[in-house]
RNA sequence: CGGGGUGUAGCUCAGCCUGGUAGAGCGCUAGCUUUGGGAGCUAGAAGCCGGAGGUUCGAAUCCUCUCGCCCCGACCA
């Protein structure tokens, strides 16, 4: 992509209405604009860094065997009504009534839609164990939306459902999940530490909180030393972690029997970006989902449900990996792997050069600009692309090109061969 | 939902107290000069001063109401 001809929309100075770094960094970075409170629009710079997110999740989620729907985000009171959390979930529920007067609702979560799903679809207990999830907007409207994208009222969120025989294999697609989010925040180039959590208004008991580590996180966290092993490991087990401690500051408990001694504990911030419950049969029950069991007597469904912000996401790992300049974007999510920088745009040998290297790179974006250098490389600092190429006449004429990592700041100057081959590798 | 702010040009803000008909910096447009870390000069364009009432000869400024947005708290992916 040429920056010419790419809507970027770039600010220089900080918004008002942005306090907190993410929330800035995306505006200034050209990837969100706000709509209404707690509303935005996705530009281009953003929108891919989501889609790439998304992308992720899908893949891990597909990888585990859950398949995925669309579900619809405007639902009836009515399918509400049937668990009872129409008049539960009070006043978070956008409520809308459409012209024939029918009480409609903009979903805040789907147990209800996926439950009614099942129960009019499956036919026997050998259908079990299934788990569907989709990638949706959700709406709750929330009293005092904020910090951007990390607390929208409209957000983009992964939910989950599992559907299971009985308890031992509910169990085991809450432990496939909870491995599935190991290894998707793994990808996503954050630390997420899994923390025991209450189940909230969603109901149930076994249930985990994902929390980023960020120095601006919401939330104070205090979890065992051992898990700056266990993070870097590429698979965990629940037992394991069932065993280490683990908790955000309004759970945290020092005399609880799990607790390490003092000088085991780490304390830190936390942004909450998944969370994982097992349901039992709240909503299975309560909706009537009910299916003929091996033998022959009736069987109630063990539900799960495993949501992932996405939106959230975004947010929440620009949090995480930032500095003064902007944003320092994974590889994995990087909305362009590379930023070519053409310091003088309209030389013809620094042109040429550029276009050659724009061609060879398959994500790139091109600063062909007419601006000054100090402009093209604050805004490439700001856009976060992991990797930067600077082209300049000087370089040129000796055959050289600089590449610079984004998070690092390290610089080296290589011939045009051995970047891309450091890029393409 | 309680408490506190704030709304003036695309962005950041001054002007308001003490009414007299709209300002700065950045950005934008054009020209010249510059050109390896957010350039300089010159000339421009750009605002129903959030909205509605009221007071007044006259309102961005004073009064009333209203809407939006932000912050703290309670609540949450």
């Amino acid at each position: 992509m040429r920056l010419s001809q790419y809507f970027l929309p770039t600010l220089k100075e900080n918004p008002t209405e942005a306090q907190i770094v993410s929330h800035r960094l995306m505006l200034r970075a050209g990837m969100i604009r706000q709509s209404a409170a707690g509303i935005y629009t996705w530009l281009p710079m953003g929108l891919r860094v989501l889609r790439n997110i998304e992308r992720i999740v899908r893949e891990e989620m597909d990888r585990a065997g859950a398949q995925e729907v669309l579900m619809p985000t405007i639902q009836s009171a009515d399918l509400w009504r049937e668990s009872g959390r129409y008049d539960a979930y009070g006043k978070e529920m956008l409520r809308i009534v459409d012209r024939h007067d029918r009480e409609m609702l903009y979903g805040p979560t789907n147990e209800e839609l996926i439950t009614q799903i099942f129960r009019d679809n499956v036919r026997t207990y050998r259908e079990l164990p299934r788990t569907l999830y989709q990638i949706q907007l959700k709406f709750r409207d929330e009293v005092r939306p904020r910090f951007g994208v990390m607390r929208g009222r409209e957000f983009l969120m992964k939910d989950a459902y599992s559907f299971d025989v009985d308890y031992e294999s509910a169990k085991k697609s809450y432990e496939t999940m909870f491995n599935v989010y190991f290894k998707t925040f793994k990808r996503l180039g954050v630390t997420a530490i899994p923390m025991r959590a209450d189940s909230g208004a969603i109901g149930g008991d076994l249930s985990h909180e994902f929390h980023i580590l960020a120095e601006t996180g919401e939330s104070g966290v205090f979890y065992d030393v051992a898990y700056d092993d266990l993070m870097a490991r590429d698979q965990v087990d629940l037992e394991t972690v069932s065993k280490l401690y683990a908790a955000t500051d309004e759970k945290h408990d020092p005399n609880h029997p799990d607790a390490p001694p003092p000088d085991r504990i780490r304390t830190a911030r936390g942004i909450e970006v998944g969370q994982v419950f097992y349901l039992g049969t709240k909503y299975s029950k309560a909706m009537n989902l009910v299916l003929p069991g091996p033998d022959g007597a009736e069987i109630v469904p063990e539900m799960g449900c495993y949501g992932i912000g996405v939106s959230r996401l975004v947010g929440a790992i620009i949090e995480a990996r930032h500095d003064d300049k902007g944003i320092q974007w994974p590889e994995s999510i990087a909305p362009f792997q590379v930023g070519l920088i053409n310091l003088k745009a309209g030389d013809a040998a620094v042109d040429a050069a550029c276009e050659d290297l724009y061609a060879k790179l398959p994500s790139c974006l091109y600063d062909d600009r007419d601006e000054r250098a100090g402009v093209k490389f604050a805004d490439m600092d700001l856009i976060g692309l992991p990797w930067q190429v600077v082209i300049g006449p000087k370089g040129v004429a000796a055959g050289i090109v600089e590449l610079k990592s984004r998070a690092t700041g390290e610089k080296q100057e290589l011939s045009v061969e051995s970047a891309l081959a450091r890029l393409n590798s």
